[in-house]
DNA sequence: TTGAAAGCGCTAACAA
DNA sequence: TTGTTAGCGCTTTCAA
């Protein structure tokens, strides 16, 4: 493997002229320039990005931690990924099946192998997790308030206000059944808060309630529950398209027509929603995965951040 | 930052016993292993895993390339970062948009920042690629036949005649579409092979062809095209449930009714063909990843490789 | 504009 | 069982 030493001895310059070159800091003669370039191409030398890192105590690369993939998951890698590219950093990605494994990579960070890091979902409390942002910038989508993980959350409560309003002003007074996410989360709480503010005036509304800390078959599960009620809701909300579409599928199966038998309303508009004909609501994840990553790299290369403002749209199509 | 040497030092012991201690090789006694220890835990020392990279020249890290997200590389991605995962090694993710940025990355191989490389789609041709390879294990899913690259590719092309045959058998001597992938890959010419094949008898069975390098609203593209044909074939067969769902929700929506007017059959029974009722073939995605994976790790890891057998299987549901 | 030298934190061959 | 030592390949003062 030839190394900068290679180089500067074929070129006739010492390390250090070979360092400037390639790491583009300091001055270089034209004539010490156009030989070293001339040595390393004879030679095929490439920087040794390891050495560098060790040097620089930095990795140019961000951690990506999740708990689990669903498609919104890909959907976020796909959005870092885009955006650190373009600014030169890399991903890492993690799946933590347990806590300790999340403090793992917490460790790794807290001695630069990394040099930032977005939370799509998390294992510790955001107590233990904002201790290691001394270390360098943290953040996440997830909805948290604090002054050392940023967070580019959308608020669920206005939201969720709008599409109960959406279903009341269309059906009138039909009974309502709610697929929600993980109750501990905070836009959980935040739609079972509309909920109740709602539930003076309507009482039906808050008829069946079932919660999913993952979106794997969930779906499905509230589908066989769905079907084992002896009083149907007429009106599902669900927590994400892709649920809703799951849910929608095996309900199908099972011959019930959506939207003439139950009205089904989703939520991130995905393209599960698109193609099933969803009505959803539009929360610009994509800008939500800008915020973040702005915020880091601003962090990172010492630079302005702007935080994009983001308005959430709703979206009717067929199934309610 | 603590290092090796503080703990060194506050354990009263050399450098290379401690090094022992954390990296688990060569012997050293209880006793100094426990002054070690807990001098490690006075200070919170934690290993640089940089600086072994170096030493080691190697990083536990695979890439993952990839020209652009489409929900199967999401897929793709979930399941190579859960296999790694399990044996300790990780992944970075690199869409690639020109073939330079490719060849940075088989650069960056050179230099032992990635242990092993997974393509999930290439830009440079693989007689470039290849010569990579003395530098480490790499694979793919794409179909190529290689002694220095690994394909766990599924042959298209008994898979496309069973298709054809499944149409013909069920709905006679009808006229078919057919969206296809990348005219210049492997698959895409299996196919195409096929279908010649058949056309002997059945001249109808080419009657409309369009090719999509790329998922993205490949779906609705193709039906904005399948619509302004003036003989529409009845039967489409689609590469991908992704686009296959996108083909049918444009279609519906310009109230093209699926399978009454038209029947589509899709192809890798995604999520998407479950939730829209797509026939499709099951090619076991996760376990072609698994047999990729599994050659890189044991060329890494000096072990034995088994391949697991992939039989793809045919699933009929309301599409076709 | 360049070079010498120190050092990032760790591992491993060798000697004791 | 432990310590000494020589790097892995690079960057970055400091001095020239």
């Amino acid at each position: 493997m030839t190394n900068i030493f290679d180089v500067a001895e074929a070129a006739g310059v010492s390390k250090s002229t070979v360092s400037r070159v390639f790491s583009g800091k300091g001055y270089v003669s034209d004539t010490s320039r156009q030989k070293i370039l001339q040595a390393a191409d004879d030679l095929g030398y490439v920087p040794s990005i390891l050495a560098r890192q060790l040097r620089q105590q930095s990795t140019k690369t961000i951690g990506f931690i999740a708990k689990t993939y669903y498609p919104a998951v890909g959907d976020l890698m796909n959005y870092v990924t885009h955006m650190l590219d373009k600014k030169g950093y890399k991903i890492n990605i993690y799946f933590t099946k347990t806590k300790e494994d999340e403090l793992e990579i917490l460790n790794a960070f807290k001695y630069h192998t990394l040099d930032g890091l977005f939370f799509a979902d998390n294992r510790n409390n955001w107590h233990t997790i904002k201790k290691f942002s001394e270390y360098g910038p943290i953040s996440t989508w997830r909805r948290i308030n604090s002054r050392y993980v940023y967070s580019s959350y959308v608020d669920h409560y206005p939201l969720y206000c709008k599409i109960l309003k959406y279903v009341t002003d269309t059906y009138g007074d039909v009974s309502v059944g709610h697929i929600l996410n993980d109750q501990l989360k905070n836009n959980t709480k935040a739609r079972l808060r509309a909920l109740n503010e709602f539930k003076a005036g309507w009482e039906k509304i808050d008829s069946w309630k079932v919660f999913y800390p993952e979106q794997t078959n969930a779906g499905r599960d509230a589908a066989q529950k769905y079907m084992k009620l002896s009083k149907k809701p007429q009106v599902i909300v669900v927590y994400s398209d892709y649920v809703a579409s799951e849910f929608i599928s095996y309900l199908r199966e099972n011959n019930y027509k959506v939207p003439e038998d139950i009205k089904v309303f989703g939520f991130d508009n995905s393209d599960f929603g698109r193609f099933n004909e969803l009505s959803t609501i539009d929360t610009f994840l994509s800008l939500q995965v800008r915020n973040s990553i702005n915020k880091i790299l601003s962090e990172l290369e010492q630079t302005e951040f702007h935080e994009y403002k983001i308005v959430p749209k709703i979206i009717i199509r067929n199934t309610c």
